[in-house]
DNA sequence: GTATGCTTTCGGC
DNA sequence: TTACGGCCGAAAGCATAC
């Protein structure tokens, strides 16, 4: 028997819940900083340093959008794109400034609502339901924080109102730029119902595809689903998550992160100046990213456990190898000597075999402990 | 059988 | 005609534990 969620008014309280997404964001910083960028097509890029264009479009704005320019695109593909215009401006990303703009919009969103929790730079949710009594006051408190990220810093966003996370985030990507939808409890059903499943955050291609064999591609099929089907098909967990999902049910609470900024992994990745075909030709780039990611993982007072070798291969495939160590560390020669075990260990199952070479190389820590205050003692007593 | 944890891949921004 | 980043977290795939 699968434990449901809430109806609207058993178990836990309703709440009201918004997403708010910041329109193209690293361009529409760029436009905040430089209005007379505004109308222009405008592409922020990630240049690789290998060549004079190579690298890809981070993100566009909406002008540039028009002429098929979008985020992932070569550089010199949007070139060619808007070969035709007179005034588009590629510019390359200054994460610094973003980042500034970011905590400037979340400081700014946070006034609003005692509930706060932020996803990446340029999204996050807030719970209202302490703020405001009904919907409608929802939509107004919506508009009136649109209006405040509008005049501190020139800058607009999606907003997203239901009530709960899954029904905001999606309802925030129903209308942009600069749009505001609101989904209220009555109608959120309806409102998933008529979705593909896939647009459900959580439900990813292999989900998608088991749920199309079983006959379902939008919502308002997958809630006719025996319940003990589901759990059959695809284990009590999924099964669970999907049976309230499609019932428009999510109990996910918007977490004031304790960890608020406390990153799961920490990865430095570059692109080769040559295409490499063994490890030796890339020991001056693995130290380097060795050293750098050491050096983030410092600054923020945290040993590692967990080790990972990334590769991109000329035809752009991934390849990654990890290693979990048996106690935490921030020792570099245990660093440098486990990425090069494991970048000599990829090497030999990756390339040998194939005539391709590595285009990119990265080096990842995740598993994190933190070092500071107590933790130590603790950790003996619970050894 | 299921839960849990570790490793690899996927995909968003 | 082609062109191709640097991150992140989540999903998926396995192995082992309970």
């Amino acid at each position: 028997m699968i434990a449901a969620g809430q109806g609207n008014n058993g178990g836990a309280a309703s709440r009201i819940v918004m997403h708010i997404d910041l329109d193209y964001f690293y361009a529409q910083c760029e436009e905040a900083r430089n209005p007379s960028l505004g109308g222009k097509p405008l592409v922020v890029c990630v240049y690789s340093g290998r060549t004079e264009d190579s690298g890809v479009v981070s993100t566009a704005n909406y002008v540039a959008r028009k002429y098929g320019v979008k985020s992932g695109i070569p550089i010199k593909l949007a070139k060619s794109r808007l070969a035709d215009t007179a005034d588009s401006v590629l510019l390359p990303m200054d994460m610094p400034y973003y980042s500034k703009v970011s905590e400037n919009v979340m400081s700014v969103i946070q006034q609003f609502a005692e509930k706060f929790e932020q996803v990446g730079i340029d999204e996050c949710f807030v719970d209202v339901t302490s703020n405001v009594g009904s919907f409608d006051e929802a939509r107004s408190l919506a508009l009136q924080i649109k209006e405040s990220i509008r005049q501190n810093a020139q800058l607009s966003c999606s907003i997203g109102v239901g009530p709960n996370k899954m029904i905001a985030k999606i309802a925030s990507d129903f209308q942009k730029p600069d749009g505001l939808t609101v989904v209220d409890s009555t109608s959120a059903k309806e409102f998933v119902a008529g979705l593909a499943v896939d647009r459900i955050p959580g439900i990813g291609p292999k989900t998608t595809l088991q749920l199309a064999e079983l006959g379902i591609s939008k919502v308002g099929e997958l809630v006719k689903i025996d319940q003990f089907k589901l759990v059959e098909e695809f284990g009590r967990g999924t099964a669970t998550f999907l049976y309230n999902a499609a019932r428009a049910v999510d109990e996910e609470p918007v977490v004031v992160a304790a960890n608020a900024g406390e990153r799961k992994q920490i990865a430095r990745i570059v692109t080769l100046k040559n295409d490499a075909s063994s490890s030796t030709e890339m020991s001056d780039e693995l130290y380097q990213l060795c050293r750098a990611v050491l050096d983030a993982a410092r600054n923020r007072d945290v040993s590692f456990k967990t080790i990972s070798i990334l590769l991109i291969l000329t035809n752009l495939n991934q390849k990654t190898k990890s290693r979990s160590l048996k106690t935490h560390s921030n020792d570099f020669d245990v660093l440098h000597s486990t990425a090069r075990a494991l970048l000599d260990d990829l090497m030999a199952a990756t390339i040998s075999a194939t005539d391709r070479k590595v285009r990119r190389l990265g080096v990842r820590l995740s598993e994190f402990h933190d070092n500071s205050g107590q933790n130590t003692m603790s950790q003996f007593i619970g050894d």
